[in-house]
DNA sequence: GCCAGACAGTTAGCCTCCTAATGAAATTCG
DNA sequence: CGAATTTCATTAGGAGGCTAACTGTCTGGC
């Protein structure tokens, strides 16, 4: 379930040595990178753990979460979203806001259905669309397994004060908007060896 | 290939609003949590496309990244290294040093072999043994891939000053603790809904 | 010397993700 | 009106993870 990687990260004077083998090799970025990829594939395990241990997928659970805000549009009216503005719905909406591809979506709701958590059904207007709904079971298992799974993101980020949180968080979109920035060029950055 | 998350991360006042709801969900820990997936996933995403767009995975890479240590044990010995310390060559040992399971590595190399980048020698002291080596491919191929690779990293953490790619390390190796810490309880902290 | 157990690698079966192709329904447009 | 295009969901097949079970080899205690 990890996106693998080292056991052992390599030393900082592992990264000055390979450097001067390879001139492209910015010890400093190199670092901050494994170690983003590294806390991000732990945070994620701790969190994937407490999920399957309710046997539920990280991709399953996201699922339900986006349902569970299209099962409540009447709280969402009375909490001042505009009325008709629902959650995702069918297939391909679902797909579209968890970022997967519709034939993962239809494999996902397929356990999700089979395990009674969810239900299919066609849509009257338009024969081809299905509309998938959360069940009372799924309802209740996010009523049951939410306040544990906050409790664990919360034990998890104990450990820093709200200043470091907000550091980090500012750290954290510096990168993101910089990999946005350079991902519509991936096609020229990346065929450097070819 | 991503971990799955939302498309769009849930706006602070949103969290704050779920908070009240849910008396566990800590909108700030939440926001660092939700950044830190989203960051290190888009990061690998980069990453990825870059090996992908040369017909290789992540996991395969780290295979070959594992494997050129070994294959270089001359040189490791003239930069200092004990001479007998070479890096990993059994199945077991690559499965223990890049972290996934035997049966995991059985399949990767058998891919690599077939692609024709790593080779399976039986070793003539335990037959039980195998040895993994790297072919003239291989080395060919991350001699030609690494350097754009480490470029890309480069540029993503372009963004980062010195300064800011250490606080960024500091403030992650303490998460990493935090969750080093509550991973031996997770049997304890999972089970709030059981 | 031999047998029980440990250990290396593989196999088999499952899950989740992907891409590509398919079939059915709706829409657009000549 | 009807053909081409688009859009929906699904299926088929592949890759890379996992666990559990198996095979063959070594080793250590009797």
């Amino acid at each position: 379930m990890p996106h693998l990687l080292l056991k052992d990260l390599p030393r900082y004077d592992c990264l000055l040595k390979a450097a001067k083998e390879f001139p492209d090799l910015d010890p400093s970025a190199m670092e901050a990178f494994l170690h983003l990829l590294r806390t991000g594939d732990e945070v994620f395990s701790v969190t994937d753990h407490n999920l399957n241990a309710h046997n539920i997928s990280h991709g399953r659970f996201g699922v339900l979460m986006l349902l569970r805000r299209s099962c409540q549009p009447r709280i969402a009216a009375l909490m001042g979203d505009a009325a008709g503005v629902a959650g995702p719905r069918t297939p391909a909406e679902l797909a579209e806001a968890a970022g997967v591809t519709r034939a993962t979506m239809t494999g996902l709701v397929d356990t999700l259905e089979r395990d009674g958590f969810v239900t299919r059904e066609p849509d009257p207007d338009d024969r081809r669309m299905m509309s998938v709904r959360l069940t009372a079971k799924g309802e209740g298992f996010l009523r049951e397994f939410l306040p544990g799974h906050f409790k664990v993101i919360g034990a998890i980020m104990y450990t820093l004060t709200e200043t470091e949180r907000k550091r980090l968080v500012s750290l954290l979109v510096k990168v993101q908007q910089q990999v946005a920035i350079l991902n519509p060029y991936r096609e020229h950055t990346v065929s450097v060896a070819s």
